[in-house]
DNA sequence: GATATACGCTACGAGTCGTAGCGAAAGCTC
DNA sequence: GAGCTTTCGCTACGACTCGTAGCGTATATC
């Protein structure tokens, strides 16, 4: 996660924890006053009250720091059990889009996501510490409701993943896409007409072929 | 769309257009040689042959200028008939895909919509720019296969405008965030599977009512 | 020809970047 | 405790970018 290793166990000051808290708090803050392009280290520095060395000393750079910065927002989303998966997939995307109306989280998301296309290494760092984490909710939610009865149980393991890599896709891209592209409101029609869409693919898909009509 | 208006048929020397396709295409190649953060305007202007202060003149800055760089190339994106609801879907997305691949594309697109989270004018200039303009293919799309037969012939206005609204968010944030986020490939495959499950749930969502399993 | 605007060029202050060097502080090991 | 190691805050630095202003010149309309 870090850029210099200190491995841990290793001799000498350790760092100040307190200072990497308000670190990663002060560069969100940063991001909500003056979003991506504005935010620059020195500001972040003076609000955490280290010095700018001391960012530089843990991260490469602004792009490797956001990320760590957001990431553990992405850590509150949640998947109680609603009973059912209709309900459940329309509580996590109100959930998502909640997360999303978070000024930090809307302005970081993107500005990083951009800057991975051409950065490999902060691609992965991005996967690691955001994406892949969040694939959790579509396994859980579908355990759930293969438990209910609701969806059968796959045979194919590589075809059940490549499902839920395509689900998570599906609905992370939607509601991102709705909230920060089209600028329309997350609410509680548009979760519900959504996951009416997303439930009825779904049935389509485990069924064996769509007859035309 | 311009910074200054000279609102046209003014007097005095007008804008030289040969200037504008030049910043343009510079602007699109700069996107590809350093990515967003690193494109600055004087290497946008020496590239384009123009004075720095020519840009200035045009555009209030990098975002706006980039929003017209990249603009026009999603106005390529065509809606071919090819024959079925299933085979056009499958092939906008994997245009839209394509389209993706081009490093100016995905790196602007992401960038501008990132800074447009604190900045309501550069909103505005990209749903009318480039989001806007592309809800031509959902609308298109469906007009073909009402006319097939394979859809039926929505009665409410409002709600058929949701529902391509709903669509169009859903084909584009899918696309986006498999290829940007997930960064895995959006291959025939791909597509196949993700027409399938949008298909299956618009069936579904014009059903009347689904009935739990 | 008069007027008005666009253009290229140069220069400018302000701000940011990422790094280096320093002395001091804080922890670990013996 | 002594000694070593690493971190910390601070200052300063050259390089770069920003957006603007001023100037003389070019090119259009009236």
């Amino acid at each position: 996660m870090r850029r210099t290793p200190p491995c841990a166990g290793r001799k000498g000051r350790p760092r100040s924890a307190e200072a990497d808290t308000a670190i990663l708090e002060a560069t969100r803050a940063a991001l909500v006053d003056l979003g991506w392009s504005k935010l620059t280290m020195s500001d972040v520095a003076a609000r955490a009250g280290v010095a700018k060395t001391t960012l530089y000393r843990r991260w490469a750079g602004k792009n490797e720091l956001v990320v760590d910065a957001v990431a553990i927002l992405f850590d509150e989303l949640e998947l109680p059990d609603r009973g059912s998966l209709a309900e459940d997939a329309q509580g996590v995307v109100l959930q998502f889009a909640a997360l999303l109306e978070r000024p930090e989280a809307r302005t970081a998301l993107m500005a990083v996501v951009a800057e991975s296309t051409r950065d490999e290494a902060l691609r992965t760092r991005i996967r690691h510490a955001i994406v892949d984490r969040q694939k959790r909710l579509v396994l859980e939610g579908r355990r759930r409701a293969q438990e209910r009865g609701e969806l059968p149980r796959e045979a194919d393991e590589s075809a059940a993943s490549r499902t839920a890599d395509l689900i998570f896709d599906v609905v992370a891209g939607a509601v991102v896409h709705r909230s920060l592209v089209s600028a329309e409101p997350v609410d509680e029609e548009w979760a519900r007409s959504f996951t009416v869409l997303l439930l009825g693919g779904l049935a389509a898909a485990s069924r064996p072929a769509p007859s035309a009509g």
